[in-house]
DNA sequence: ATAAACAGTGGAGTGTAGTCCACTGTCAAG
DNA sequence: CTTGACAGTGGACTACACTCCACTGTTTAT
């Protein structure tokens, strides 16, 4: 396949397919090119590049995701292997979720207190959001 | 008050209260200065600075912070105004946070299929996350 | 007198993940 | 034969928010 035919496959731009490349998540060889000098992309490649897509889609990142690669590449991406992946990836999404809602509820709180009419002058009472402590997130 | 005096009271390094004066969060006018050329800062600057480093705490882009010092400085900084950004910021904290726990969810779901013992040539049959399209997420 | 601690400056580098540009080469259609 | 679509390359640029470095000047303590 052509890089053309890829985009198509992936949904992914080619300048970002190169980027991908560039920084090792894929390798075409030297020798997977067409006498043209065109790059034959092999069906593994672009395996590759939906798997890479699919764990973006999932919060991992390129590093993340090119360490996942190597591990298929040396054949342990085993379940266990993964799922303790994907469980450390879960326990990591609890902790911003919750950290979210505080921040959510915090905020909530001090717009509550907004009152129609304050003004400046007045914020501390009514609006605590921009000068007490009462509304800080993580000293 | 000199920049050490504001490290102690933020907690902001020295280097990012500097990185906050180059992007104009805050001035320190050409008068404010002490004889032997050090900075003078002034319990305005102080403030400034805390109320940053609390609109940070909520998830406020400097950006963001940057038009609500804006705002306090032209007395604009009203109940009103500041009620609508932040319920425009809570909007913001309620789709990340409803795509996290579907990303949580979708991962939970591919670990639950993960079998002890599968390997590489079964991950297809037995953990899906890698591989399969059923825990695609945003297409 | 000298060393440490503190203050200042400008500019470069970091990490993440692309995105864009200029320029060149190749292929297919009219 | 030329035009357009497609392929390749290297390198610059973006956004965000710092963080670090080298070098210089000042103050304080011993």
């Amino acid at each position: 396949m052509l890089i053309g035919e890829i985009v198509d496959k992936t949904g992914l731009t080619k300048d970002t397919i190169r980027f991908y490349e560039k920084h090792g998540l894929i390798r075409i060889g030297r020798k997977d090119r067409r006498e043209n000098n065109y790059k034959e992309y092999s069906e593994e490649v672009l395996n590759r590049l939906l798997t890479i897509k699919r764990l973006k889609g999932f919060g991992f990142t390129l590093n993340e995701i090119s360490d996942v690669l190597d591990m298929i590449e040396i054949d342990q991406a085993n379940c266990n292997n993964m799922k303790g992946k994907i469980e450390d990836k879960v326990d990591l999404l609890d902790v911003k979720i919750r950290e979210l809602i505080e921040v959510r509820s915090l905020l909530i709180k001090g717009a509550s207190k907004c009152q129609s009419g304050c003004t400046p002058s007045n914020l501390d009472a009514n609006c605590g959001v921009l000068v007490t402590d009462e509304f800080r997130f993580k000293g």
